[in-house]
DNA sequence: AATAGATTTAGAATCATTCTAAATTTACGG
DNA sequence: CCGTAAATTTAGAATGATTCTAAATCTATT
């Protein structure tokens, strides 16, 4: 765990939203104004690798990068372009049946439009995981 | 409807599996040579706005385009890179659920080992949609 | 302090995709 | 039919994200 791997990390675990690898690299140049792109990318495969962090698809466009490995989900609202968290109850115990027993991990996304651009209120999105 | 168009939409709907843009253009090439791939990104454009046709992110690299509307996930193996098809049963009502009511559609991506790789028989994989 | 191995760096290279501008095709009104 | 406008296609250049490369630096072990 070099310096530059600590960084690239903690950028990722501290983050309220998903990052693209161009928005670690910013941060990261703020904490070490000398790392490279390249050193970015390297560490973020290395961390997705060794199972510290996970690579989500982004909508369109540069993937992004999430620290939390509770399975869950992600919702895209097609207006605002918001990514919201949520949790899936009933959805893992159907997955475990379907893929006879188990499975490594699962991406989700969901294109919605989220409560507020429908301009109801806070409707039945779980809580960010 | 041009020809290129209507040729693009055929590749897509008649493949068993889910091509990138560069093989719906070679696909597409044996049928109209001189068919340019800009051609086939615009249709392919297109035909998704039109909701002929579906884009799903590529595992790595390239998007992949598929025909089906039926609401369906995909079962990635991550020993052979086959993809499967299912159709999970409960998830769409817990969907409707958390998204208070509505969505676009989703995206839904597992990945695991297919029984085939586990050595197993076919277990409970449901019927590609 | 010497060595080997891993990591970092800067920038070039690659790959998928989008853009551009000119050429072609299509549809419609005269 | 014929002319015109609009849409589509084409080839290739441009872009943007990511990967590669080779040299420099760091780390750990002696």
């Amino acid at each position: 765990m070099t310096k530059q791997k600590a960084v690239v990390l903690d950028v990722v675990r501290s983050a309220k939203c998903h990052y693209t690898a161009e928005e670690v690299y910013e941060l990261a140049k703020l904490i070490l104004p000398g790392i490279s792109r390249a050193t970015v990318y390297n560490n973020l495969h290395a961390l997705e690798r060794e199972e510290m962090i996970r690579r989500i698809r982004g909508e369109d466009s540069s993937d992004r990068y999430d620290s939390s490995f509770l399975p869950h989900g992600h919702l895209y609202c097609t207006e605002c372009h918001s990514i919201k968290d949520f949790n899936p109850r009933t959805f893992p115990d159907e997955l475990i049946q379907l893929t006879g027993g188990t499975f490594d991990s699962y991406e989700l996304r969901v294109r919605y439009v989220c409560p507020d651009c429908r301009g109801g209120g806070n409707e039945a999105i779980s809580d960010p995981v």
